[in-house]
DNA sequence: GGCCGCAATGTAAACGGTTTCATTTTCAGG
DNA sequence: CCTGAAAATGAAACCGTTTACATTGCGGCC
């Protein structure tokens, strides 16, 4: 591979000439800039931008930490987050971390051995380590989707409470009082809030809450249909089923379906998130819609943001959601 | 930050020694060693992994190359890719290419200006400027899921002619004649390649192959609805759809429903992958199974040895699938 | 005791650009 | 034609490691 050297001598400049010929092509006299770019095109050089890098202390990528990256919610944070990237010529390493501590470990230290400028993490979990600095965080990190906000760096997620309360009431409005709940793993952040938001909402009807019709499950089609599966035998008189992802509410539905019932006849059916699949589940899935997408957006451009000029505007930024209502909630007769 | 030289500053010793501590620790005697890692401990020294990814020409990253980040498919297999490259010590630069050109470029000079050891492409197009210099392959470069085998450089996918054909024949045995195509966007391999073991199925039967029986779609379940709707409107007595992915299949399935079908009474419907969803639609999804994950894995261990030993045993592997047999297909009766 | 060889460590070049600072060239204006 | 400022270019330091090669120290052997 060709070298700036060879093209300098080539072109019959110094490698300085040749270096500003591309980072900074006004600086040269046009005829200049025709002899070196002439001499590049010939040797097909190609500027290293490793040691481009090396020397700027600037690698232009993040690292992003993804739970799961087969999981749909987050493969479309993740596409939202490329786009803003793609825009802004970053490259993004992606990282699954599997909840794995150990590999989120890993990837701070991505950052401070220079091999990203900074970190958007999707899970839970925040790595605590980035805390120790005290209350300015020393690598640039963005945390999305599943976050508090009690850290110093900034957040972007949709409220969960609130959204959750929202759909809750509908149902409650619908008039069902008997609302099984099948939740996400039990000690994730989201789950914990969405809970809140649906007791939010049974109290402001003055429905009393049962804990024992609140089941746990892995966030996804088969933890919901595992779940349902407890859930309905335990308690087979709950009208309704509020879920708290679309991957849940399907698995349910599934074994709803496998039990013989009509839907939404027998069951209404909630989910949460709007993945396009709700829209071609039988029946169509009444959900919240969360933004994934722009919520990826959002965290790349604070990512930018942060890169710049070291600081965030709007360090907390919740994002809209949506109730969809489709045929998977009937009004109770 | 800490640097090597303030290290071995402090450890009294020369910076190589501080370097050998890390790459190669069993050169130095116990008492430098240990020396060299308190100082170290006590800077809180990180080496740079950029410099030395510099000095070494090596980035321990390779770049793969999406089509769509929120494809199911794609996502699965990106995850298996994952996880071989973690095992390694690899990292991963994902880039979405949205079908388009020129990022899909922009990932080669990744490799050339030393960004990225090599390249990982899920999507077809296999970049014609690799082969310009011959028959041997510049850049670390391998092939997978949508791929010919017609390049120098390795390739993983599974045997699409011999997929359809199983599928197929399986749909001409329940007795369906009248068998509607929904197949992926036209111009991609996979539709074609999966059309002809649909034709050849078809003519081990003497069936005959009516092409207006074929439409083409958006790989997705939106264009599966559309496609499965100008189909069943222009020819209604169709007993079969034959869908080239379970995303189209379900879309498909969406419509007959909302045309008031039953299915898979009036209907049977099949899809391709096996994506998780197929087991959760209603009904759930005759499908066959590509083994994403392992596809991934399978690609990322070739690029490992590619990478190693600039040579990989298999060049082109083709993995075995597998008709699931579910609830939405029946026998005519 | 002198010499040899090996182990442990040090020295300095190299990686391939960018950038600061100095130098040369250019050219407008007096 | 001279002067001086601005523009264009060049020389060399620099980024933070690794590593080839040189050096030192030490024990064993004749």
């Amino acid at each position: 591979m060709a070298q700036i050297r060879d093209v300098s001598k080539r072109a019959g400049v110094s490698p300085a000439t040749v270096s500003r010929a591309y980072s900074d092509p006004k600086k040269l006299s046009e005829a200049t800039l025709k002899k070196v770019l002439k001499a590049a095109e010939e040797l097909d050089y190609k500027p290293s931008s490793l040691a481009k890098v090396f020397r700027g202390k600037r690698t232009n990528s993040v690292l992003v930490m993804v739970p799961d990256l087969a999981n749909v919610l987050f493969a479309r944070v993740l596409s939202g987050i490329e786009r803003i990237a793609a825009e802004n010529n970053y490259f993004l390493l992606v990282s699954d971390t599997n909840d794995n501590t150990d590999i989120e470990r890993a990837g701070i230290e991505m950052v401070e051995t220079h091999r990203a400028d900074g970190v958007i993490q999707l899970g839970e979990r925040p790595l605590k380590r980035l805390h120790k600095a005290g209350d300015d965080c020393p690598v640039p990190f963005v945390h999305a989707i599943e976050t508090d906000e009690l850290g110093p760096y900034p957040t972007v997620k949709i409220d969960n409470v609130a959204a959750a309360e929202a759909m809750a009431t509908y149902l409650l409005a619908l008039g069902h009082r008997d609302i099984g709940v099948l939740a996400g793993l039990r000690d994730r952040r989201v789950t914990q809030q969405r809970l809140e938001g649906f007791q939010a909402a049974l109290h402001a009807f003055g429905a009393p809450f049962d804990p024992s019709r609140v089941e746990y499950a892995d966030y996804s089609m088969s933890g919901g249909a595992q779940a349902a599966l407890r859930l309905l035998s335990r308690d087979p008189k709950v009208t309704a089923l509020f879920c708290m992802s679309d991957e849940i509410a399907i698995g349910a539905m599934r074994t709803a379906l496998d039990q013989g019932m009509t839907l939404p006849d027998d069951l209404s059916v909630t989910g949460f998130d709007n993945i396009d699949m709700g829209q071609y589940s039988h029946p169509p899935l009444t959900t919240v819609m969360q933004p994934a997408e722009r919520i990826g957006e959002v965290a790349m451009t604070m990512m930018c943001n942060l890169l710049n000029d070291r600081t965030v505007a709007d360090k907390h930024q919740r994002l809209e959601t949506e109730l969809v209502i489709r045929k998977s909630t009937r009004r109770l007769a």
